[in-house]
DNA sequence: TCTGGGGTCCTAGGACCC
DNA sequence: TCTGGGGTCCTAGGACCC
């Protein structure tokens, strides 16, 4: 059997946790840049406002209704995920973290010797009483079936948190009453796909034969098939070292000017490098890219997308900042409004065997790897992000401070919260 | 004026090899 | 009229997830 612990409406659930003012009042959680909804509360939902809306768009298609909006304050949700994690792994073995707000957890042998749907609420309920998050938790033979599971619990007060699907009867039952549109893995073109063969409930789906299946759809759509019919076949193990890793972001404005956007792109890959080393791994391809404002129909669209194949693999910031800053001027344009910009690494492998460069001695490389960027990562881990930087990273210095601005405050996040659990002078004070 | 960021896997098609 | 068979690698793009 497997568990899923899934928190409700996550970022705006940790924001109501220290202003508990916005209990019952319809909120909604921005992107970067306070681009658009990314989280939203019940009574948002039931509002009508839909996942993805851009914030400026909100006082139009709402008139008059008082919306509470949020810019995204990923310290703190980061901080409030682990700790709930941590409970979690109280209660059971082998928990697989799937995202900032779920995760998996194997519970094989634990059928036997708990009674399942009161494990689930009181797991539930000491993550409401110890961190303040509301999680509907579901169970079940497979873990599509298991999300299934936790919609339902999310739904259904009378669940009290956790559903649990047990028996055969009880997976048609939930399935007959189930969207097909709302099964994990089946997304909008999926759907579109099941209606005009005439499929609606995740029932009729898992009732077709296997052949019809094969014949209509591509492979890893077959296993969503299987575990609607309660095979499992999702694997549980949890992939901790990424094969690729992105940094990009949009500009709050638009740039015009190259050195501008290698200044960009140089932090970019600096913090590429930077989750390269955290995992432990080297990566040997190095991609950029960058692309106008994809909205603006009265300005030419283009996107420019190189890969450099690196001649060693390397988490170094110096080898990563240099090949990015190469590969920009080979795609650059003069004379476009660019909005986005962003760096890739693949090609990853473990740093401990690496193919050493036939021009590079041993201990070069490894005096590069470690003795420049892994002290970098202790000076900025000790006094801060972005104390030490490289010259390519800094952006120009504000003329009425002559400071230079950080990375990090390159976006716009103009209704930012306090980081209440992680900062010392954001701790709440109560009077 | 203002439209996010970070991942996974699979497939189709083209260039090339013998 | 009729133009093989079997590979690899790369790129671009599409599907999905959060």
């Amino acid at each position: 059997m497997y568990a899923i612990i899934d928190c409700d409406n996550c970022f705006v659930s940790c924001e109501r946790v220290f202003r508990p003012d916005l209990e019952g009042k319809p909120v909604v959680v921005l992107s970067n840049n306070d681009g658009c909804v990314v989280a939203r509360s019940n009574e948002a939902k039931k509002l009508g406002i839909k996942e993805g809306t851009p914030y400026f768009k909100l006082a139009d298609e709402f008139p008059g209704v008082k919306i509470e909006a949020l810019s995204s304050n990923y310290t703190l949700y980061g901080d409030m995920s682990a700790r709930i994690m941590a409970i979690v792994r109280m209660y059971a073995p082998r928990v697989e973290v799937y995202s900032i707000d779920e995760c998996f957890c194997d519970l094989a042998g634990m059928d036997q010797t708990f009674n399942l749907k009161q494990w689930g609420e009181e797991l539930a309920a000491r993550i409401r009483k110890w961190v303040g998050m509301p999680v509907s938790i579901g169970i079940a033979d497979t873990k599509t079936l298991a999300k299934v599971a936790s919609r339902y619990a999310k739904t259904y007060a009378g669940y009290n948190k956790c559903c649990v699907i047990d028996t055969d009867s009880k997976r048609r039952k939930a399935l007959g009453a189930f969207p097909v549109a709302k099964v994990w893995g089946i997304g909008r073109a999926y759907d579109a796909k099941l209606a005009s063969l005439g499929v609606k409930n995740a029932l009729e789906l898992a009732d077709k034969p296997e052949g019809w299946i094969r014949m209509l759809f591509p492979l890893p759509f077959e296993n969503t098939w299987r575990e609607l019919n309660g095979v499992s076949c999702i694997d549980t193990t949890e992939v901790n070292t990424k094969k690729s890793i992105c940094t990009s972001r949009s500009f709050p404005g638009m740039i015009t000017d190259r050195e501008s956007l290698r200044t960009h792109i140089s932090n970019y890959a600096c913090r590429c490098a930077e989750k390269l080393r955290r995992q432990h791994t080297v990566c040997n391809i190095v991609s950029v890219f960058i692309a106008t404002n994809w909205f603006r129909k009265d300005l030419e669209w283009y996107q420019g997308l190189i890969n450099v194949t690196l001649h060693t693999a390397s988490s170094s910031t110096t080898d990563l900042v240099a090949a990015a800053s190469g590969a920009l001027d080979r795609i650059f344009r003069e004379g476009l409004n660019y909005k986005r910009a962003g760096v890739i690494v693949s090609g990853i492998t473990p740093d401990s065997a690496v193919q050493l460069d036939l021009f590079l001695s041993d201990e070069e490389r490894r005096k590069r790897l470690d003795s420049i960027s892994r002290t970098a990562d202790s000076i900025n881990r000790r006094m801060g992000t972005e104390t030490l930087v490289l010259a390519a990273q800094q952006y120009p210095a504000d003329p009425k401070t002559g400071k230079a601005p950080h990375f990090k405050d390159a976006i716009l996040h103009n209704l930012r919260t306090p980081c209440y659990t992680t900062n010392l002078h954001d701790i709440i004070s109560v009077e």
